[in-house]
RNA sequence: GGCGACAUAGCCAAGCGGUAAGGCAGAGGACUGCAAAUCCUCUAUUCCCCGGUUCAAAUCCGGGUGUCGCCUCCA
């Protein structure tokens, strides 16, 4: 295939033109959480990140095959599921599925296959016990280590050497290894503890080895992209590397790509440290979509801080393309042929091209973005013209959806259903008795008529006035729009400001802004 | 102690040898019954400091300073 794209690999260091092994198509292993709670903020990083990732290449044209893993067999679950009285796989599926309840809102698409340690042991002890037999890995009393001076590239992703990470060893070694860097490979079985049966005796996997197997299992050697957040890249991934390399004498993967972290006042953000945010107390106070946006706005290998305040600019950023696209589409509407439209569509070609340029360059993001803003702004003067072609706007709509695509951010109106359309009509309803406290019968007759036609039934009672829905509900919210828009109309062309500013602040209260233009009133 | 990354306007942030994108905030103007949105203009002679290479450096090299990360589980 023929691209222009160029990642950082942190295998070399450098920036490298990317070149599948297979043409046309990419293999790619993206390291996922372990489930044993909710997913935070410095979890979401990667999963956006790479799942951009992968969108642009499949932009691109490219099939992808893309892995991401669970981690549902290790210490952390073990404890918390003790803590909980809870059966540890119990407890790590119960997170999984909390996993995509997060991952869906953040617009991540699924990967084509989630593979559990759980469900991977025959793989994981096959692994285990062909590096024994190649003499990459030795038994003890029960425990498989792997013999890190066996593997002569050792340290080659993490840039050290075998002699510098043992001067600086802050941790206790244990006696048994040959050497204090051996990493576990399969560990011996604690009573009450998750095990399986292996020719090892009872137990369960190291935390390196699932990578290895599962990738292996289902990308083979030498795959395209393996991902994880930067502090994978020792020892975790230096360990996959020396397994999966020391067994098949050929590369594990092409292209290493690690993001940077999420940082709160400066410091990673991070479990052991306490100060990370779960992902659904954020969501709690901004749309996902807002999150998504703040994490895309900084390139992936960049240090990103977080506090709400850079989330509150994120959400501004998101609501000026958000408006502007919303009112391309309204725009639309009114559209018909004209012959104006030629700056319109060199823009929105010019946006595609820089937009590509962006995303070949390792992912910017941070500036495909800003091609968005660009695009925006080109958008927004367009749509002051008197008159507007069809064609040109569909164009721009066109690469607006598709650049958003890629971006995996939607601007789509999200309409709350119920609860807006209750006090909508108390507002409807409330405005109708202005009108009829007003002896303005003619007024009130039509708002009553215009509801009949949309199916809502008024009932004036001794107690108030009632109202009920008949029929089709799925643009219920639209319609009722359109009559409180309409009654405004009518109030604002009998200069009576009082009662169409009335409507305008009731529905702020309600979360809709109105927006008077030119050609005509829209909501949001 | 070992290894590595980063330092750009009030804030966030692109930039990868050719003369400082974009967003937010701010100022002024246009539009408007008001408001919002939108448009136009302005806001870094300069990219932490000091040297060097080059016709040309925010970008490359050397030396400082500062911040952060990895070396233990971590995305």
């Amino acid at each position: 295939m023929n691209n222009n794209l160029h990642v950082y690999n942190t295998l070399t260091k450098r920036r490298e033109h990317f070149i599948t092994k297979e043409e046309g198509h990419v293999r790619m292993y993206v390291c996922g959480p372990t489930t044993y709670n909710f997913i935070h903020l410095g979890n979401a990083r990667p999963i956006v990140v790479f799942d951009t990732i992968r969108r642009y290449l499949e932009y691109l044209g490219y099939k992808v095959t893309y892995v991401q893993n669970f981690t549902d067999v290790d210490d952390k679950i073990i404890n918390k599921a003790k803590e909980e009285e809870e059966n540890p796989l119990a407890l790590a599926d119960k997170y999984i599925t909390e996993y995509f309840t997060d991952a869906d809102r953040l617009m991540v698409k699924r990967a084509d296959i989630h593979p559990k340690v759980s469900e991977h042991m025959e793989e994981i002890i096959n692994f285990v016990k062909n590096l024994e037999k190649k003499g990459y890995a030795y038994e003890v009393e029960g425990d498989v280590y792997f013999s890190v001076r066996k593997f002569v590239d050792y340290g080659k992703l993490s840039g050290r050497s075998i002699d510098d990470l043992l001067s600086g060893a802050r941790v206790e070694v244990d006696q048994r290894k040959k050497d204090p860097l051996d990493f576990a490979l399969w560990k011996k079985a604690k009573s009450g503890e998750p095990a399986w049966d292996s020719p090892w005796g009872q137990g369960r996997p190291g935390w390196h080895i699932e990578c290895s197997a599962m990738s292996c299992k289902y990308l083979g050697e030498e795959f395209d992209i393996h991902g994880g957040g930067y502090d994978l890249v020792f020892p975790h991934h230096e360990n996959e590397i020396a397994q999966t390399e020391a067994l098949m004498d050929a590369p594990m993967a092409r292209y290493w790509l690690h993001n940077g972290f999420i940082t709160i006042n400066q410091e990673k953000m991070s479990k052991s440290l306490g100060n990370f945010f779960l992902l659904r107390e954020i969501m709690e106070k901004f749309d996902p979509m807002v999150i998504r946006f703040y994490l895309l706005a900084t390139h992936y290998r960049s240090p990103l801080d977080f506090d709400d305040e850079k989330l509150r600019v994120a959400q501004k950023g998101l609501e000026r393309l958000s408006n502007s696209y919303s009112q391309l589409l309204n725009g639309l509407k009114i559209s018909g042929q004209y012959d104006n439209g030629k700056k319109i569509r060199q823009a929105a070609e010019k946006a595609c091209i820089e937009f590509q340029g962006a995303m070949n360059d390792d992912f910017n993001t941070a500036l495909a973005i800003a091609v968005l803003f660009d695009l925006a702004r080109e958008v927004n003067t367009y749509l002051r013209e008197p008159q507007l072609d069809k064609t040109s706007l569909g164009e721009a709509q066109k690469v607006f959806d598709d650049l958003l695509a890629v971006l995996g951010i939607s601007l789509g109106k999200e309409v709350n259903g119920t609860g807006n359309i209750d006090g909508l009509m108390n507002l409807i309803i409330i405005l109708r008795q202005n009108a009829r406290a007003a002896k303005n019968f003619k007024t009130a007759d039509s708002i009553r008529d215009h509801l009949q036609e949309i199916g809502i039934v008024l009932e004036d009672g001794t107690k108030g006035t009632l109202w009920k829905h008949e029929g089709e509900a799925a643009d219920l919210l639209e319609k009722i729009m359109e009559v409180i828009i309409n009654i405004r109309q009518i109030a604002r062309k009998n200069k009576d400001f009082k009662t169409a500013d009335l409507i305008r602040e009731e529905l702020k209260n309600v979360g809709i802004i109105i927006e008077d233009a030119p050609q005509g009133t829209s909501w949001k």
